[in-house]
DNA sequence: TGAATTTGTGGGTAAATGTGGATAATTGTG
DNA sequence: CACAATTATCCACATTTACCCACAAATTCA
């Protein structure tokens, strides 16, 4: 299970080094191979290879004539790139998808269960006040979030 | 599996390099037998020979009395042109769907799991900001998309 | 506290890739 | 049938990318 907030750099080349402690659980689940995508917030999501090839199936199989659903396709499986840990333990993230999340230095990686999402860290600061104030102020929660009891 | 985007140049002959890391797939998949056909948000798609057979196949099926099955078949069809990888890596798209789509200069290759999408860089920019701001607004959801868990 | 090991960071080099142009082949036309 | 125009194939150069190595910093253990 992947959890936990890190404040990272990219070096000059865009490369992000994975915090040791996530390496070798990363090794053993996927070899070290991973995939970054988009998401509609303006981050990255970072899975390993097998996580995502599961998503992946679940996104193909969508109706092809529904709109919502190839915007969906068309943000996730084609922003979707594979790649690998180097030898010291960093991936360079894509240029396109850097721009995408306006990642310039600092960043933040959170992970998220099945997968890591990567934040501009300004950006993630600024969600987060957002998120605190927002509450649950906005009513209209899902039957699942109704009942749920932390 | 078909993935990621890649920001591309056509040549001065109108020619598109495939990126290299799909090439030994699709010379493996398809011999680099390729179709090129239209896409109604005004991008290419372009298949691997086989699959755009088996799509082809569903098509013809269709009623020939259903206004949206003619026009699907008029598009789809209608301007499936087949095109072969060169020496190079590099397929030509053919003037008339280059010119469908907008096609200039700078384009964007989109994996769409069995098929590559390709837009003009500007128009496919442009769409995607609107489908981010869109998001889930516009209701419809299929029920498959109501319970996707990414 | 010091030394040794592990981790983070940066850069250099060699190989692979993208890009353009030149030549050869082919097709269409007068 | 010959010529012209277009299309296809090939080759060479410039650029980029990936891989590897070396150093600096931090941490751990003796």
């Amino acid at each position: 299970m992947l959890r936990g907030l890190n404040e990272l750099s990219l070096d000059s080349k865009g490369r992000l080094a994975v915090p040791t402690r996530y390496r070798e659980t990363l090794e053993r689940h996927c070899d070290g191979r991973m995939v970054v995508t988009v998401d509609r917030d303006r981050c990255l999501l970072l899975y390993p290879l097998p996580d995502w090839e599961e998503i992946e199936r679940k996104l193909v199989k969508l109706p092809s004539y529904n709109e919502s659903a190839r915007r969906l396709q068309r943000l996730l499986i084609g922003h979707a790139t594979e790649c690998e840990l180097d030898g010291s333990g960093r991936i360079l993230l894509p240029p396109p998808l850097r721009e995408f999340a306006s990642l310039e230095k600092s960043v933040v990686l959170i992970g998220q269960g099945n997968k890591f999402e990567i934040w501009d860290a300004t950006t993630w600061n600024t969600q987060r006040t957002d998120w605190l104030a927002a509450g649950a102020a906005d009513g209209a929660l899902p039957p699942e979030l109704e009942s749920l009891s932390l």
